[in-house]
DNA sequence: TAAATCGTTCAGTTCAAACTGAACGAATCA
DNA sequence: TGATTCGTTCAGTTTGAACTGAACGATTTA
């Protein structure tokens, strides 16, 4: 299939990707995903690389991302060879695996980690390498910061539910 | 002063410079914060500098970023005629600022843009340039991506006064 | 079995953002 | 006024991630 794209696809592609970039992810990631949210029929890697004007590798790398995001999934067409794939249409199902997969994960290790200067802060006061100014200043802050950190897993949740 | 810093300062700037890298923003700018954030005194530019082992231009910038965001404010000390930096204790009221400075104007940025999408997608339909099913499948996601847009807007006041 | 097609992997390149050193203007001090 | 001490700005460099082309293994087709 030669065709082009739509202006709308074309523009939504685009917006896509400057989303992920700016998320920190890569653009093409996001192209691809543009592509193919607003497609109506699945497509084989070779037509997402050359519709994108992206490598084959590339396609195969964002697309593999993708699938284990959940955010694409899948899907073989009888007769043909080649992988296709589709967006999921759920986005509310996309957006709860995001965070259970790559969200949450990321804030467990953050609050293992603050936990851990805690550790080291109490550690140096005794071993006196810190004022106790500088231990009390340090632990209050730590303190404040872990408060935000539990707030945030309280609300988490709660925007699963809404979404 | 040419205070060497804790171990629980050092790594906590790591941290902290890290997770700014991660989501998109530049690392020493995070690092500042980190420094400033567990620093029981305002700190010159010139020091900051020197701790982070990093240019005193990029100290500049990063700096400036950070007052522009209100992470940190600007204190003067009385016969100094240096510019000294301190961290906002309150991190709530941070992470407000952060969201309407900056969160809320992207939001509002997408939404707009989606519209844009749904308009081009009606012109191209009524132009004719493309087929009654793509119109049909492409207005359907396009709507249900707006339905998770409002869902945001909903939460985001919500977080906020959760927070 | 040979030829062809498909997706992945990997070394090398490209590219953009962060960072730096130096030059500069402004403000202070002698 | 001349000499310092600040902070900012800017051109050039560095750095790291994204991207590519080519080679490869696997699977299918002739």
């Amino acid at each position: 299939m030669e065709a082009t794209l739509s202006k709308t696809r074309l523009g939504f592609i685009e917006t896509a990707g400057g989303l992920c970039q700016k998320v920190g992810m890569p653009r093409s990631t996001g192209q691809i995903f543009g592509l193919l949210y607003l497609s109506s029929t699945p497509l084989p890697l070779e037509e997402i690389a050359s519709l994108l004007s992206i490598s084959k590798a590339s396609a195969s790398t964002g697309s593999r991302q993708l699938l284990g995001w959940q955010a694409i999934r899948q899907v073989w067409v009888p007769g043909d060879r080649r992988d296709f794939f589709e967006a999921r249409g759920e986005l509310r199902d996309v957006l709860r695996a995001g965070y259970d997969n790559l969200m949450r994960p990321k804030l467990d290790k953050s609050i293992r980690k603050l936990e851990g200067f805690v550790d080291t802060l109490e550690a140096e006061r005794t071993e006196g390498t810190i004022s106790k100014e500088e231990y009390q200043f340090c632990r209050a802050r730590l303190q404040q910061l872990k408060k935000i950190q539990d707030r945030v897993h309280q609300l988490l949740p709660l925007a699963e539910r809404l979404l």
